[in-house]
DNA sequence: GACGTACTACGACGCTTGTAGTAGAGTTCT
DNA sequence: AGAACTCTACTACAAGCGTCGTAGTACGTC
């Protein structure tokens, strides 16, 4: 099985987001999702985004109903993971843990995030030896 | 001072990492480091890449020298926190700790690493109260 | 059976990015 | 000075992506 090619554009993601969410539907109702979201496009825009999400094997469509449903095909963890290897890759090479320091350093995390990481880690280390 | 946007190609990350591990240098420095890297580019295209990194104002140039000297005008941590928390935010809602989980568990991090951040966390968890 | 509604197919357009060639200016060597 | 070399400026082009219009097709309703 050929490994797909990950990368997306932010609208392709976005799409993708309402599909892992909703999970299978139609174009109208992805369109109404993202306009909930505040994302102003046109039918017809999102109906080419899966079109092409579609061609690189990244969601799949069921036509049993009237219009097309359509479903991702690959996890959110899927595609979670392969990005942020890809950015460890390209600027830590490899040296994920470099990364982490960084980003929780940047302060950006909250207290409680911070604690649900500690435990995270903590499980982690225990299990993992 | 207007926030840049921090949306890089892949090759024009390639080139501000030379620019972040060896500091400031001239084109043909960083031709020639992405070469032993194995990135086979020419030389017109790093200045290509240059110049339009220096146009989102990522990169200053000096002309001291014959040749002009790039220099990287924003930290690799400051890039790599905000693609994280682009990814954070697009893919996650801004549940960070969610995706650090996700990661942690696809098992691409060595006990060593583990430990680290495991540490890490710990301090921070200490001294953030 | 004609009409309106919803859906899909196809094409189009502009912007960004990766890639590079060519021409011209400046520097150096002889 | 002329040749050789180096560097930059400018131009170009294809692919990818975000965006959408238009036209055609199918289906339900009067």
């Amino acid at each position: 099985m050929a490994k797909p090619n990950l990368e997306l554009g932010s609208a392709e993601l976005e799409v993708l987001k309402v599909l892992w969410e909703k999970g299978p539907s139609p174009v109208r109702d992805v369109l109404e999702i993202m306009h909930k979201n505040g994302r102003r496009v046109a039918y017809t825009t999102v109906l080419t985004i899966l079109t092409r999400l579609e061609q690189k094997g990244m969601v799949a469509s069921d036509r049993s109903e009237q219009a097309y449903v359509y479903r991702a095909k690959l996890s959110r963890q899927r595609v979670t993971t392969a990005r942020l290897q890809a950015l460890v890759r390209d600027l830590y090479d490899g040296a994920a843990a470099t990364l982490v320091l960084e980003v929780v350093q940047s302060g950006k995390f909250s207290p409680e995030e911070i604690s649900q990481l500690h435990r995270l880690i903590e499980d982690l280390d225990a299990g993992g030896r």
